[in-house]
DNA sequence: GCAAAATGTCAAG
DNA sequence: TTGACCTTTTGCA
């Protein structure tokens, strides 16, 4: 499921598949019929991924696709499987298949309405030369909490539940503390691991975010993998205070009270 | 077999 | 601020 690193490596693997040559598109489900006959046959010249947002571009055509909560692509190779349940977009050439389920945006636009969309977001921790000082300009100007703002994608564009308290954890700072109130000192380190933790993401196709020395050796499995996420009730993996959670920008916030400060 | 939850966002009021 | 929306998986009976 999707946060930023999940759609930068959808972005790679379908340049290597589908990029330079036709595609055949299609919608068996229906809804993005008439954007898939826009498309349909031409070449796709380049994935790119900004934030959790992904273009596809056909010259002057876009699709443009956001995942939400839920959607989610399958590939294969050929020949793709026949096609079942609520299948919104299919892609097709002679090697390989995509299906897209579930997001709640597939659509094609011109150039100009990526641009805007694009233009709303704040510093991909993913992109080339990324720089979190525009972030930073917001943050420490701004009296929201810091678990709200991380989650806010005009100030960081990328990270989703699981990235904001994990990293609001490594770094010991209570999400409730207002933007203001970090320094610089924290912020600093805290976009560094950003990119490091998120990089990490993009090459394994999952989050994980706990040190080795704080975690059993040898596979990490699904309850090893994160320092609060989801863990509510279990006992912190530093000091063994119970780990809490509380809806916080809509979702649902996991700190440690102890290891995270005010 | 059904309800709830899940790594998200936007429009309506 | 609230509700709508998209689909699959999980957990409980």
């Amino acid at each position: 499921m999707p946060e930023g690193h999940t759609l930068h490596r959808l972005a790679k693997q379908q340049n290597e598949r589908f990029a330079d040559r036709p595609v055949r598109v299609s919608s068996p489900q229906g809804r993005f019929a008439a954007g898939a006959r826009i498309v349909d046959s031409r070449v796709l010249e380049r994935v790119t991924a900004t934030g959790k947002h992904l273009f596809a571009s056909f010259g002057d055509a876009l699709v443009h696709v956001h995942l939400g909560l839920y959607g989610g692509f399958t590939s294969g190779p050929s020949p793709a499987p026949e096609p079942r349940g609520a299948l919104r977009m299919r892609w097709e050439n002679d090697d390989w298949w995509t299906d897209l389920r579930g997001a709640p945006t597939c659509e094609v636009l011109g150039p100009d309405e990526a641009a805007t969309i694009r233009d709303r977001l704040g510093p991909d921790p993913l992109a080339r030369r990324a720089s979190g000082e525009a972030a930073w300009a917001r943050i420490s100007n701004s009296r929201a909490p810091i678990g709200v703002l991380l989650m806010d994608q005009r100030v960081v564009a990328g990270i989703g539940n699981v990235y904001r308290a994990e990293l609001l954890f490594r770094h010991g700072i209570a999400p409730f503390r207002p933007g203001r109130e970090l320094s610089s000192d924290e912020w600093t380190p805290l976009w560094r691991d950003v990119m490091a933790l998120m990089r990490a993401g993009v090459r394994s196709g999952r989050i994980i975010t706990t040190r080795p020395e704080d975690r059993p050796r040898g596979r990490v499995d699904r309850d090893d993998a994160f320092y609060v996420y989801q863990r509510a009730g279990l006992p912190c993996r530093i000091c063994s205070t119970p780990i809490r959670t509380e809806p916080m920008a809509d979702r649902n916030l996991f700190w440690c009270p102890t290891c995270q400060t005010m």
